[in-house]
DNA sequence: TCGGTTGTCGTAATCGTTTACCTGGCGTAA
DNA sequence: TTACGCCAGGTAAACGATTACGACAACCGA
């Protein structure tokens, strides 16, 4: 494989020359440049990123953890963020923790050995104890979406409060009294800001907080159906169900095409996340959308 | 950042001798292994993979080419390869290239400078004589799930047109004889196969092949619903209907919900995939599934 | 003639590892 | 005593780029 040096050789000039012409870092009179570039091309020489990054300590990479690509919502996201990522002329490196603490740990290792750029989070159990060294080492994370921990390290998320606060009003205003919840994991942040948010909507509306309303999911959509169809068994089942992200309300919405309930006049259904997949649905979900095109293109500037 | 050579001397050996403890490449005395460990957590040491990398000419590092991560289908196979990929101590850079083979060249000399280990590429536009110049440069590449040329390159496939003969037999089996059939991308592979499957089956049945019963999709479900739309609005509808995907057969799932048709009495649905997603759908969706875990293990097992 | 400026380009150190080759020391058998 | 093998570990040259310095020539004005 072709060398700087092979293309200096050839071109009958220093190494020197050809790294400037390589990366325009300073004048080269347009004769050499000429058969500079010709040298590069008789030789298909490829610039070797390895031994670049080693010298200026910089790899344009960037690291992205989260719990599991295959799911719609982390999927947009892994794909905004390798948008903004890519037109930087930055890559990113795709770890899936699988909702694994330990695994979370280890690619926070590995991506550490492999001096990332940065490093960009969505994640299940990591702390700003755990990131601390990445931090003292120059090494920038941002917390993406869900943040236990705020302080020490950057974090872009959105006000799910009130966003949860808007769904339930959303709904109220409909005239629903009796609002069911499915809720996601009980240790993320997201899922109890949620939960605020409709408990706050409920107070302000003057509703009764009926904790048998609720029933517990993991944000995928199986659980969602689970919980539709325990909601819709109660003795005074809901009118209306909010779903903590979109996944869980497909589910719910499932329930409903199984009891022939037409959504939304029998029984109406609001998710939260916005995932394109909503969109297209019949009848189309309701749902909190989240603009994370936007936060992806935040999310890589706090770290550059 | 500790180096090596700070390790070495804090430990009081040379950096050999570091190396070798770090990678257990030679015997090294208990005691003097130990004082290395301690002089590495001591100082923090973490090891430099990129210096690493130019030396032994190995990045542990795999490109990975898709159209969207965003679709289930493609989501699914970047989630298992990552996963064959990281337990064997490689990374997975993630390349969206968004249906465009501007993208996936620019990729394709990106992940060139970068010096990754292999590349899988489900790819659009890309060739055998794009790849050629990689395949010189001994940096293996495999084709995955859709290969429009072979010869030159490994490829992992399945055989589409028994998967859709199948299918088709199928719904055939249970009484069909008119079978819509929603199609992809003409110019792609998977899409002729599944077609050719299809129409041997009728073949085969002694049924008719009437290419009205055909529509155009272009594998995301929006198309599916329009397809199904289309089919059904014909004045001899097919009472059965084959999607070329997983996606677009949720697609016409919709629009069966749409028209209060109970699938599968009224209408019987076929997809192809085997997405998760499609598991936990109600009525659940009939699907080929293809067997990505394990087609993602033969895809590595081909780069290394 | 001389000093200064401008335009081009080369020399060689450096980034942090790995590893081929070499060096002592020690035990053992002839 | 000598020769030999083994064990533990050190020396220093790569790997392929970037870049701080410096060199040289040409030109200009005083």
């Amino acid at each position: 494989m072709a060398t700087i040096r092979d293309v200096a050789q050839l071109a009958g000039v220093s190494t020197a020359t050809v790294s400037h012409v390589l990366n325009n870092t300073r004048t080269v009179s347009e004769m050499t440049r000429e058969r500079v570039v010709a040298a590069m091309d008789e030789l298909g020489y490829q610039p070797n990123a390895v031994a670049r990054s080693l010298r200026v300590n910089e790899t344009l990479t960037i690291g992205l953890i989260l719990p599991d690509v295959e799911l719609p919502f982390f999927a947009w996201v892994a794909k905004c963020i390798e948008k903004v990522a890519s037109d930087l002329g930055y890559n990113i490196i795709l770890c899936n923790s699988g909702w694994s603490l330990n695994r979370e740990l280890q690619y926070l290792e590995n991506l550490q050995t492999r001096r990332v750029d940065g490093l960009i989070c969505i994640s299940v159990g990591l702390t700003n104890e755990h990131v601390a060294p990445l931090l003292r080492r120059h090494m920038p994370v941002v917390w993406f979406e869900e943040a236990r921990i705020e302080g020490i390290s950057d974090a872009v998320l959105i006000d799910n409060v009130k966003g949860a606060y808007e769904a339930t009003m959303h709904l109220i205003m409909q005239g629903h009294r009796r609002i069911g919840c499915i809720l996601g994991y009980g240790q993320a942040t997201v899922t109890s800001d949620r939960l605020s948010g409709y408990q706050q909507a409920l107070r302000e509306a003057g509703l009764p907080f009926d904790h048998t309303l609720l029933c517990t999911g993991d944000y995928e959509a199986p659980s969602g159906l689970r919980g539709a169809r325990q909601l819709l068994n109660l003795a005074e089942p809901p009118s209306a169900i909010f779903a903590f992200n979109d996944m869980m309300a497909l589910g719910a919405l499932q329930v409903a095409h199984e009891r022939h309930l037409r959504v939304p006049d029998q029984l109406a259904l609001i998710g939260f996340d916005g995932i394109p997949l909503t969109e297209f649905m019949s009848p189309s979900l309701s749902t909190v959308r989240q603009p994370i095109p936007e936060m992806s293109r935040i999310a890589i500037d706090l770290l550059l």
